[in-house]
DNA sequence: CGTGATTTGTTTATCGGTTGAATTATTTGG
DNA sequence: CCAAATAATTCAACCGATAAACAAATCACG
């Protein structure tokens, strides 16, 4: 496993390919039954995981059996009698088993995250500091203290790290390499190699650190706390940068080296306003929250980033003309951008997160007006918008849930490593 | 097979999932061998294919031999000797097994094509006819009529029509049905429907027709003629109306139902020149085939598509001005969309298809300059610009090959009907 | 020209995983 | 208390992949 990250030049030539042994059976059948009962309403028997995957009930008691072997299943005793017959054993993911650790830093704060299978968060820390003044090593370094702590309090908790994975606000390409965190002042950072050997990452023989946009894993957050929800969507933070995390099919969407969904630097109106990037006309200048807040007339920048777009909401329910009419100019732009979005990937599902998601009252009718109005297949297939369910946890969230996500849908690599 | 397309309501709440038997192991190798016959630069051997899947020589033989037995594969005796040992007996393609067969209903002409396994071209027929002025029903009836005479062909030659694929210039959602296509006239056409039990589509027990837009159909042939080419692009489809057919590491990307790549009607200039689908500012009314020729002078209405193209080129490689600056207008806003795409999509290489090939020399120039001027990861992840190499023919070539590449990636589905 | 080395391809015994039927376990209803 | 019903386990059989032995076909070299 993990050998296609680590080897970034087999993009064009290969298809990889791996032979199917019998072994192969194994581990997709794990899989099928281990994502049946995770996304089961109600615990259900291993007769009604038979029946619903096609599997044998044979198979699946074998298959069971490893999965309760390995932590990955509890079985709860009484389920909701219903008729006659020999009552069900009730199946459900454990609590006790292994757990995602997510870390983040961003610019004014450093955050750890822990959750469990089941999906409930068993510790969250946020420390907040200004990471724009120190040096990178200094920042990661902090940031895998945290997760020292972190990773004692799931020991405490009888919880077992599965992974490590660190959202951070910036391009971040193939193993951990930073190549450019404008908000934090970095530039090629290599992750890995500055927390190698640090006990708060890399215990030894454990999973290396995974790095990952923030803007990804905040869709990937969003994922995790709404699994009923659309499994294809776009996922918009919005705060000075403007980024976007693209879910398809209930997979995040990289690109071809993960630097996909930069949508702060589309263009709303060329020839426009000059952005930091260095074009003009670019989403950012228009309907990135200092643009929002330059127009409502509020002054942001001795606030801390809450307390900002909290006065923004605050003068928005008051009716201030001003605010409301920077918050349709910025929903229009933004609306624009959607509509480019939604025409070119056909997606159902445009969630409003970051600093947006309070905002997203005044914002959704502008978006939604220039969807209807540039989208030319919203007839046949309507676009949503509504507000991100995580606030500014998001990107911690989606970076422990991945963790989670990922033994869920593959237990074999966990069965294997537990022996 | 095809539930998944027949269900149009089962996207949102449960992710599809099948058992794995012990029936997948050899569907996943058979698929494997044959994926790998098909990529190799020289006819392999057994043994050749055995040790680069990773499999036993005996469970190659195994597959292979029921590869030959379903006409998927041909052995040709005189591999290029190399040393000692026993000859190897090479492994290709075979040429008189399954073939695929391409439709296509286009503005003002009528197309066939049938494909062998192989890849090369057996037949191929192109109608000219006006389409706007007739019905869908007739319009239909004659593609299915050009669909008699290339069935009749591909059994002359000894192949087996393995699935028919029609393109068509327009919306297309699941099942067969045309939402809308604007050059025809079209709206809401039932294609299944319309041809069902006509004997050139669906002779008795055979596979349904499948209905693709045509851009993506474009995008699908271009990866069909450069195999060796990159697996993630992007193909323009330049014409009156302005398609995108997205290919994500090898495979189509056709959105949440189909709708994706609809290019034409990104906002390159919101409030800009009105577009026929009702908004102002779309890429269409400024970098469309009519714009470019108006802006160049040329009056494009009385001439075939073709013809007025190469009035255009002909005026540029003359070096008039009217022509060259708008063919760099056009450009530029390409470039702007093109930005937009890149940024979303972290996509390599961008192919400039239909009328656009011809004009590669032109419009390259401003649409890189709007890349490395928009495109933040431009640095890390450089993007190339370059011609399709497949002309008109693009979209039935790559209906055609879209079935022989079914074929390949799942020969079980073939070996069963075969029996 | 024959023998050994070498590589290809097939045969055979074995193993792993799923299946299906029979078996055991545990409840409800009469 | 027994029959019906449902849950879970056990066991022989099957199917596909594996590994090793074997047969086939060529080259190299004495």
């Amino acid at each position: 496993m993990q050998q296609s990250r680590s080897n970034p030049d087999r993009h064009r030539p290969a298809p990889p390919a791996h032979p199917a042994r019998q072994a192969s059976l194994r581990t997709h059948n794990l899989a099928l039954v281990l994502r049946h009962i995770a996304d089961a309403p109600r615990p259900p028997s291993r007769a009604e995981v038979a029946t619903t995957t096609g599997l044998t009930r044979a198979t699946v008691s074998a298959l069971v059996d490893d999965l309760l072997a390995g932590s990955l299943l509890t079985e709860v005793s009484p389920a909701p009698r219903t008729g006659a017959g020999r009552p069900a054993q009730g199946l459900v993911l454990a609590d006790h088993g292994p757990a995602g650790l997510g870390l983040e830093i961003n610019v004014d704060y450093l955050a750890t995250c822990l959750i469990d299978l089941t999906g409930t968060v068993r510790h969250h820390a946020v420390h907040r500091v200004d990471l724009r003044t120190v040096s990178p090593t200094t920042a990661l370094t902090r940031v895998a203290d945290l997760a020292v702590t972190a990773r004692t309090e799931a020991a405490h908790q009888g919880l077992t790290v599965a992974g490590t994975v660190l959202a951070v606000p910036g391009l971040v390409s193939g193993d951990g390499l930073v190549r450019l965190a404008p908000n934090l002042g970095w530039r090629d950072v290599d992750v890995t190699a500055v927390l190698a050997g640090h006990p708060g990452i890399a215990p030894p023989g454990m999973t290396p650190l995974l790095v990952e946009n923030e803007a990804n894993l905040a869709a990937l957050g969003e994922l995790h706390a709404a699994p009923t929800g659309p499994r294809s969507f776009v996922h918009i933070s919005g705060e000075i940068g403007i980024g976007a995390g693209i879910v398809l099919d209930g997979a995040l969407f990289r690109g071809a080296r993960g630097f996909s969904g930069e949508i702060g630097h589309l263009a709303v109106e060329p020839g426009g306003r000059p952005c930091r990037c260095g074009a003009r006309g670019c989403l950012e200048p228009y309907a990135g929250l200092e643009a929002i807040l330059a127009g409502a007339g509020v002054s942001g920048a001795d606030l801390p980033a809450g307390a900002a777009v909290a006065r923004l909401t605050r003068l928005a329910e008051a009716g201030d003309p001003a605010t409301c009419r920077a918050l349709t100019e910025a929903g229009t732009a933004l609306g624009v951008t959607v509509a480019a979005v939604v025409n070119l990937l056909d997606i159902e599902t445009v969630i409003l997160g970051g600093a947006y998601a309070p905002l997203t009252r005044w914002l959704r009718p502008p978006v939604e007006a220039e969807i209807t109005g540039r989208v030319l297949t919203a007839t046949w297939s309507p676009v949503a918008v509504r507000a991100a369910v995580l606030g500014a946890d998001a990107a911690v969230v989606g970076a422990a849930g991945s963790v989670v996500r990922r033994v869920v849908e593959e237990p074999a690599d966990w069965l294997a490593r537990t022996g």
